[in-house]
DNA sequence: CTAGGGTTAG
C-alpha cells in the first residue's frame, strides 16, 4: 500500500500542476518531500514555511546545558506539575526558559489561570517574557475568555516589539476568534508583515468557529491566489465552512483541488468530505468518497453512520454498523453510539435505544455529557419522559445543552410547567440561557398563554441581546399571537432584520388563528414578492387561515396553486385544512367524498375535523361514522364522546346521551373541566361555570345581569337549542353562567377603556356564549377577544372574526 | 520549549 501511495505522489509532485499553481513551493518541497497522510500522527506536526521569515532565521534562547532545567522539563512532562513547581522553586528564577517550561505545563494540561498567574508572576520577578513565552500566555487567555487580559498582553507585545512575531500572531488570531473578536482577529491577520501556513489555517479556521463560513471560504481562495499551498488542515478547514454553511458546490470544488494537490487518500479530508456531503444532502455523494478510502477507520465510518441518520436512512446506518463491526473488525466509540441513536428514533426502534444505553453502561461509556444527551433526546422523542428524566437526574456533568435538551423535550410533550420550573432552576445555576435555550422554552410560554409572562420574558430576551436571532424572533412571534396579542407579534415580525421562511409561515399562521384570512393572502403575497420560495408549512398557515376565516373560494384557489406553481403535494395537514374548509360550507357530502378521494390514509384529525362538521350540520348519522373511526384510532376519546352526547342531547335522544356517559364512565375518560382564564395586571383569574369563588364574585354577577337585562336576554330563557324537556339539565348548566361570561365581565371591570378584554379558554365556546359576547361587545362597545381550543374570535361591534363559524 | 486539524448533543 505504501509503495502505491508513494506512486500516486511521485505523480502529483512531478505534473505540473503544483508548480504552474504554486511557484513559490518548489524549492521547499524538496526538503519536505514526506507527505503526510493521516494515518501517521507524528507526521501531523510538519509544516510548510513558505513566507520570507523561516524558522533557521530565528533567534532561540536556547536552554542552557545544565542539568535542573532538563529535570524540570521530565517532571512537567511526567504530568506532575506539584513536583515541578517544588522544583521550579528551588531553581534560578533569572532564566526565560525554565518560566516558559511551567508556563507551557500549565496551559497543555488545561490550568489556564494557573498559566496566566505565573506569567504575571514572571513580570513582577522582574522576567521578561519571549517570543516562546506568549503563545502560551495567549492560548490561556483565549481558553479562559478573558477578552481585556488578552488584549493588555496584546498592547504590551505591541510595546516590546514582539508584535510581528509570526508564532504569536498566529496564537493572537486564534485567541481573538475563540472570544468571538473576528475583527481583530483580522486586523492582527491583516498587519502581519509576513504570513506562514498556519497564518492563513488560522484565519480560515477563525471564521469558520464564528460562523462566518462564507468569508472561511473567501480566506482559503485569497489564499490560493497569493500562490499558498493549502495543506491538509486549509482543506479541513474550508471544507468545514462548506459542511455548516451548506455549500456544497464549492465544496466540490474543494474536492477537485484536494484532488489535484494529491490529498486523494487522505483519510481525514475524506472523512470531511463525507461530513460535508451529508450534511448538505448528498448522500451518493458522501458514500462514493467513503468508498474510496482505503482503510476505513472509526472516525470514517462514524461520519458515515451520521450521514445516514441526517438524511433519514436508518436502516443504512445500522448495515453500517453491522459492517463496521464485522468486516472491518472495528470496536464503537462514543461517537458512533451518539450518532445510531437519531436512527433509532426514526425507526421508531424503542428497544434498540434502550439496548444502546445499556450497552454504554455495561461497557464503561459514561458518565459522558455529550452520549448521555443524545440519550436524553431519544427518550423524549419517544415520549419515555421518565427515563430522559432518570437520565437527567443522573448526569454527572451538565452543561448549557444538556439543559437546553431536556427542557425541549418538556415543551414538546406539552409539559409546560415542568419546562418552565427547570427553565427557572436553569436560572438559579451559573449558567447563562443562550438563543437555543430561549427558543425552546417560549413555546411553553405560547402553551400556557398568559400574555402578562409572555411579556415578561420577551423582556428578559431583549435584555440578553438576543432579538436579533430569527429563530428567537420566529418563537417570540408565535408566542404573542398564541397570547392573544396578535399586534405584539405583528411588530416584532415587522422589526426584523433577518426573516426567514419560518418567520413569513409563522406570521400567516399567527392571523390564521385570529381569523383574519385577508391579511394572510396579503402577507402570502408579500412574501413572494420579498423572493422566498413557499414550503409545505407556508401552505398549511394559508390554508388554515382561509379555512378560519371562511374564504371557502380563496382556499380552493390556493390549495389547486400549491400544485400547479409549486409542483408541491398535498400531504396529510393540507387535507385537514381543506376538509374543515369544505365543512364550514355544510356541504357533508362533498367532506365525505374529499375524504374518500384522498390518496392518503385519514388520520384521527381528518376525521375530527368530519365530526366537527356534522356536529355544526346536526348530522347524527355522519358524526357517529366519523366517531367509528377515531375510537377506532385514537386512545384518548374524551372530547369525541362530548361532542355526540352533546348532539344527543340536542335532538332529545336522551337514552343515547346516557349510553355515551356509561361508556365514558367505563373507559374512565373524564370530561375536561371548562375553564376561562383572564389576566389582571396582578394575575391569572381562572372560572369556571358558575363559578362563585372569586372574591369579586358579587360584582361580576351583577355586571352580567345588568348586560343581560340591556342585551334583552331574560334570565334562564336563552337561544339554546336544547328542548324544553331538559329544563332542570338546562336550568342547572345554563349557558348564561358560563365561564366565558364570567372572565369577559371580570374582564371588562379590570381593565382601562380603550384596551380589548382578552380572555382564554380551554374548550371550544358555546353558541350561545358565542351570540352573548357579541352582544356584550356591542353594548359596551368594547373589543373583545377570547381565544378557544381553536381559534380567537374578535368580537366587537356585535361581529365576530370567525364569522359564525369555528 | 511555541501556533492550527477530521466525526459528536440543541
Amino acid at each position: 500500500m505504501a509503495a502505491t501511495l508513494a506512486y500516486h505522489h511521485n505523480i502529483f509532485w512531478n505534473s505540473t500542476t503544483p508548480e504552474r499553481c504554486f511557484p513559490k513551493l518548489v524549492k521547499e518541497r524538496k526538503s519536505n518531500r514526506k507527505f503526510d497522510l493521516g494515518s501517521e500522527p507524528e507526521c501531523s506536526k510538519s509544516r510548510f514555511c513558505y513566507t520570507t521569515q523561516s524558522k533557521c532565521q530565528k533567534v532561540y534562547s536556547l536552554p542552557p546545558n545544565s542539568f535542573l532545567p532538563r529535570v524540570l522539563v521530565e517532571t512537567v512532562e511526567s504530568g506532575s506539575l506539584e513536583d515541578a513547581l517544588n522544583l521550579f522553586e528551588k531553581m534560578n528564577h533569572l532564566d526565560t526558559y525554565i518560566w516558559n517550561v511551567m508556563i507551557r505545563g500549565y496551559t497543555d494540561r488545561g490550568l489556564f489561570r494557573e498559566a496566566i498567574n505565573l506569567y504575571h508572576r514572571m513580570g513582577y520577578d522582574g522576567i521578561r517574557g519571549d517570543n516562546f513565552t506568549y503563545p502560551f500566555v495567549i492560548k490561556a487567555c483565549g481558553e479562559l475568555f478573558a477578552l481585556i487580559e488578552g488584549e493588555k498582553i496584546h498592547a504590551k507585545l505591541h510595546k516590546i516589539g514582539l508584535d510581528k512575531d509570526v508564532y504569536i500572531c498566529n496564537s493572537l488570531i486564534i485567541m481573538y476568534a475563540k472570544l468571538w473578536h473576528i475583527d481583530s482577529a483580522l486586523r492582527v491577520f491583516a498587519e502581519m508583515p509576513s504570513k506562514d501556513l498556519v497564518s492563513w489555517n488560522s484565519m480560515i479556521s477563525s471564521y469558520s468557529f464564528v460562523k462566518e463560513h462564507l468569508s472561511s471560504l473567501k480566506c482559503f481562495r485569497e489564499m490560493l491566489q497569493v500562490g499558498i499551498r493549502p495543506d491538509r488542515f486549509s482543506m479541513i478547514s474550508a471544507l468545514n465552512a462548506c459542511s455548516l454553511g451548506l455549500y456544497a458546490s464549492t465544496g466540490k470544488e474543494l474536492y477537485c483541488i484536494a484532488l489535484r494537490l494529491g490529498f486523494e487518500l487522505d483519510v481525514m479530508i475524506q472523512t470531511s468530505l463525507i461530513d460535508m456531503y451529508g450534511k448538505c444532502g448528498k448522500l451518493d455523494y458522501a458514500e462514493r468518497v467513503f468508498d474510496r478510502i482505503p482503510i476505513r477507520n472509526v472516525v470514517a465510518w462514524n461520519a458515515m453512520i451520521n450521514s445516514y441518520a441526517l438524511n433519514a436512512q436508518p436502516v443504512k446506518a445500522f448495515g453500517s454498523l453491522k459492517i463496521m463491526l464485522q468486516a472491518d473488525n472495528l470496536t464503537v466509540d462514543n461517537v458512533t453510539l451518539i450518532n445510531l441513536l437519531p436512527s433509532c428514533t426514526q425507526l421508531g426502534a424503542v428497544l434498540q435505544g434502550k439496548s444502546i444505553h445499556g450497552y454504554t453502561i455495561r461497557k464503561g461509556f459514561l458518565p459522558h455529557p455529550v452520549l448521555e444527551t443524545a440519550l436524553l433526546n431519544m427518550y423524549g422523542e419517544f415520549g419515555i419522559l421518565k427515563l430522559a428524566e432518570v437520565t437527567f437526574n443522573h448526569m454527572m456533568e451538565k452543561n448549557l445543552v444538556t439543559w437546553n435538551a431536556m427542557i425541549a423535550v418538556y415543551v414538546q410533550n406539552g409539559w409546560n410547567c415542568k419546562a418552565l420550573k427547570l427553565f427557572e432552576e436553569l436560572l438559579s445555576e451559573h449558567l447563562r440561557p443562550d438563543t437555543v435555550t430561549v427558543a425552546s422554552i417560549l413555546p411553553a410560554y405560547a402553551n400556557l398563554a398568559s400574555l402578562r409572562e409572555g411579556r415578561q420574558i420577551h423582556g428578559y430576551i431583549m435584555k440578553l441581546q438576543y432579538l436579533s436571532n430569527t429563530v428567537v424572533s420566529n418563537s417570540i412571534i408565535y408566542m404573542y399571537a398564541s397570547c392573544g396579542d396578535l399586534e405584539a407579534a405583528r411588530k416584532i415580525f415587522d422589526r426584523m432584520t433577518c426573516k426567514d421562511i419560518v418567520s413569513w409561515n409563522t406570521i400567516i399562521m399567527a392571523y390564521a388563528i385570529h381569523g383574519m384570512g385577508r391579511i394572510s393572502i396579503e402577507l402570502f403575497s408579500q412574501m413572494e414578492r420579498d423572493g422566498f420560495q413557499p414550503n409545505d408549512s407556508t401552505f398549511v398557515s394559508l390554508l388554515s387561515s382561509c379555512s378560519n376565516s371562511g374564504l371557502v373560494n380563496e382556499g380552493w384557489e390556493y390549495y389547486k396553486l400549491m400544485k400547479l406553481n409549486y409542483g408541491m403535494e398535498p400531504k396529510i395537514e393540507h387535507y385537514g385544512c381543506m376538509l374543515d374548509l369544505i365543512g364550514r360550507t355544510g356541504k357533508l357530502d362533498q367532506a365525505t367524498s374529499f375524504i374518500e378521494e384522498m390518496p392518503l390514509l385519514p388520520t384521527a384529525r381528518i376525521w375530527g375535523s368530519l365530526l366537527n362538521a356534522s356536529r355544526k350540520k346536526g348530522d347524527i348519522e355522519l358524526a357517529e361514522f366519523a366517531a367509528q373511526h377515531i375510537f377506532s384510532t385514537e386512545n384518548d376519546n374524551t372530547g369525541c364522546y362530548v361532542v355526540l352526547s352533546n348532539m344527543y342531547a340536542e335532538v332529545g335522544r336522551w337514552e343515547k346521551v346516557k349510553e355515551t356517559k356509561s361508556i365514558m364512565k367505563k373507559e374512565r375518560s373524564e370530561k375536561t373541566l371548562a375553564y376561562s382564564i383572564t389576566e389582571t395586571n396582578f394575575g391569572l383569574h381562572r372560572f369556571t361555570n358558575h363559578d362563585r369563588s372569586h372574591i369579586e364574585s358579587d360584582m361580576i354577577y351583577n355586571v352580567l345581569d345588568i348586560l343581560s337585562r340591556k342585551m334583552g336576554e331574560k334570565k334562564c330563557i336563552h337561544n339554546t337549542k336544547f328542548k324544553p324537556s331538559d329544563f332542570a339539565r338546562k336550568s342547572a348548566n345554563s349557558p348564561q353562567n358560563h365561564s366565558v361570561r364570567l372572565a369577559v365581565c371580570f374582564g371588562l371591570i379590570s381593565t382601562t377603556i380603550g384596551n380589548p378584554v382578552l380572555v382564554r379558554k380551554n374548550t371550544r365556546i358555546c353558541e350561545d356564549c358565542h351570540i352573548g359576547i357579541k352582544k356584550i361587545s356591542e353594548t359596551t362597545r368594547r373589543e373583545i377577544i377570547v381565544g378557544d381550543s381553536k381559534v380567537f374570535h374578535h368580537f366587537g361591534d356585535g361581529h365576530c372574526s370567525c364569522g359564525d363559524y369555528w
